[in-house]
DNA sequence: GCCGTTTTCGGCCCGACTGTTTTCAGTCG
């Protein structure tokens, strides 16, 4: 028995390998399209299976139905793994070079043989590109381009991808028994958006138990360290992981110490040091002497400074603030009080608007703000007029039903390359708010697409900016702007700038967060949810905002219904 | 591969850019 995930995940892959095999390409899309369907499916694979044989699922046809009961029942599809057999696996990866589809792969592969990174890396140096038709010069030059982006970025990992990893990790510790101690520290525990490695620290009797269970992790694929204080190893995603394993007393100045940056550790050892002492991983030094520190709070307090929540310590100007005075207290995920940005089935959303007003109740939030595509965003499935006026009764009647949970009536609407946006202006009136977000036409100026966000700004109908830079992060550079002039024209204009919680977005970076606060610039974080499962993806945006030094009354769905709905109103006028 | 009918084939979402071409294919979102 398969799952509806596996099957999904499988009819997937077959819509890529039908492409890279030249076949129809509303063939393959067929199949990614059934995937989305099964995906967003309110019931089991069975019910899905016998509504599509009833001809009651638009999209699923006999032939389709036939492979997904084939892997329903032998739990592999036999077509996939012909599909498979035509081409090497390394084949996939290319289609990661920026700029490389399945026509110029599978030109790639024909012709040169080229099936992997490596394979096409050589090519290019030799200019065996150049006599392929459809080639040239600027396209090798690109290829080589984007296989050096992607070397540069593949050392690093998202933070939701080495947290996920780290928690099975913490947890097969845990389950041995041995430790007393056990904390995350490194650029995971300080919530960068995303990291090089996994430290774990842990204090515990029987080390050797520990650094036995930790190097014997099922995820384990190299042991490059196994001593008795310290392993190190490389897991299956490729990230490394190194466990320390210390005694009770250096436990705080130790996770001190693999917390900060370098930066960090650097002003706080000089700050200790014009206190004639020494501070290292190993404790802070009276002359000889270590003092004894029970916890992070007794070191930080020991050199006279509050404490410096690890999100902070980044070596910017955190030790000055620490020792004026306390941090304010930082958002939490138990702030949050409703959802914006979520996307349904009304565009390119796997689920139903209900399923997704239920599912953000189920999480204990008071709202949804709910914001699919609007009419330019074709290949999302954008809303024309028609479908909003259709959704915007269905919300009505959801309302009256649900109450008091409240949907608001939201729309991610395109900023078109003038700055207009999506709609006539009678089409905006109708919605409580708008989240204006660039889809297209990455390529102007800085100042182009400067002018062309502050024009949409200044539109009285943007409620605020969606996922500022468009950024992805390890895949793409966001879009050349002026970060300052849009946080000032927003601040001009009452408009708020989104913090997109998406894993790969985080968006507006949180780098920028104190410029806006400063201006008065409300920051929300919104997890531009497609499925139930993102609605959870506002944790990451909660991470990056702590870096950011936000608060919840910086954060609009931090407030309650009454004074976002008054917030939006007050933007309208 | 699906769908709907001008009912068994032809259309399926689209606009723009890039690099290759000299009118367009491939890629992207």
């Amino acid at each position: 028995m398969a799952t509806a995930a596996e099957i999904a995940q499988a009819l997937e892959e077959i819509a890529v390998l039908l492409e890279l095999a030249g076949e129809n390409p509303f063939k393959s899309r067929a199949y990614a399209n059934a995937a989305r369907l099964l995906r967003g499916f309110d019931g089991g694979v069975d019910q899905f299976l016998e509504q599509a044989r009833a001809g009651q699922i638009k999209g699923v046809g006999e032939a389709l139905v036939e492979k997904m009961a084939d892997f329903q029942a032998n739990g592999r599809s036999a077509y996939l793994d012909e599909l498979r057999s035509g081409f090497p696996p390394g084949l996939l990866e290319l289609l990661r070079v920026p700029g490389l589809g399945a026509k110029k792969v599978k030109a790639l592969y024909e012709a040169l043989h080229i099936a992997s990174l490596a394979d096409l890396e050589t090519a290019c140096r030799e200019n065996r590109l150049l006599d392929l038709a459809g080639f040239g010069q600027k396209t090798q030059d690109n290829i080589l381009a984007g296989i050096a982006q992607l070397r540069e970025y593949s050392g690093r990992f998202l933070y939701s991808t080495a947290r996920a990893q780290a928690e099975a990790l913490l947890e097969h510790l845990r389950q041995t028994g041995a430790a007393q101690r056990l904390e995350v520290a490194g650029s995971l525990r300080r919530r960068r958006e995303t990291v090089k490695d996994i430290d774990i620290l842990a204090t515990s009797k029987t080390p050797k138990k520990l650094m036995d269970a930790f190097v014997g992790h099922p995820d384990v694929r190299r042991v490059t360290g196994h001593g008795s204080t310290k392993s190190s190893v490389v897991l299956a995603t490729g990230i490394a992981a190194d466990l320390r394993v210390l005694d009770d007393s250096q436990f705080a100045a130790a996770l001190v110490h693999f917390t900060g940056s370098k930066d960090h550790n650097i002003q706080l050892r000089a700050l200790a040091k014009t206190q004639d002492r020494t501070l290292s991983e190993y404790g802070l030094f009276a002359s000889e002497k270590p003092l004894r520190l029970r916890d992070e709070a007794a070191v930080y307090k020991a050199l006279g400074l509050h404490f410096v929540p690890p999100e902070l310590r980044e070596g910017l100007d955190e030790i000055e603030r620490a020792a004026a005075g306390e941090f304010p207290r930082l958002i939490e995920v138990s702030d949050l009080r409703g959802a914006l940005h979520v996307h349904t089935n009304y565009s390119d959303g796997d689920l139903p608007l209900r399923r997704m007003a239920e599912a953000t109740r189920a999480r204990g939030w008071q709202y949804l703000g709910v914001c699919d595509h609007s009419q330019s965003a074709a290949y999302a499935g954008g809303m024309k007029p028609d479908d909003v006026k259709r959704q915007h009764e269905e919300i009505d009647r959801l309302n009256e039903e649900l109450a008091p949970f409240r949907i608001f009536k939201g729309v991610e609407a395109d900023i078109l390359v003038d700055g207009a946006l999506d709609y006539d202006e009678a089409t905006l009136a109708t919605f409580d708010f708008v989240i204006a977000s660039v889809h297209s036409r990455f390529n102007l100026s800085e100042a182009e697409m400067t002018r062309r966000i502050v024009a949409a700004i200044e539109n009285p109908f943007t409620t605020m900016v969606g996922h500022l830079t468009g950024r992805l992060l390890l895949s793409r550079e966001g879009y050349a702007i002026d970060v300052p002039a849009v946080l000032e024209a927003a601040a001009r204009h009452g408009a708020a700038i989104e913090l997109n919680a998406h894993p790969y977005r985080l968006d507006l970076d949180w780098r920028w967060h104190r410029k806006a606060t400063a201006l008065g610039v409300p920051i929300p974080i919104c997890p531009d949810a497609h499925k139930e499962e993102g609605l959870d993806d506002v944790a990451y945006g909660v991470g990056v905002a702590r870096k950011g030094c936000l608060t919840a009354d910086n954060v609009p769905n931090c407030w309650d219904v009454k004074k976002i709905a008054a917030f939006f109103a007050r933007r309208k006028k």
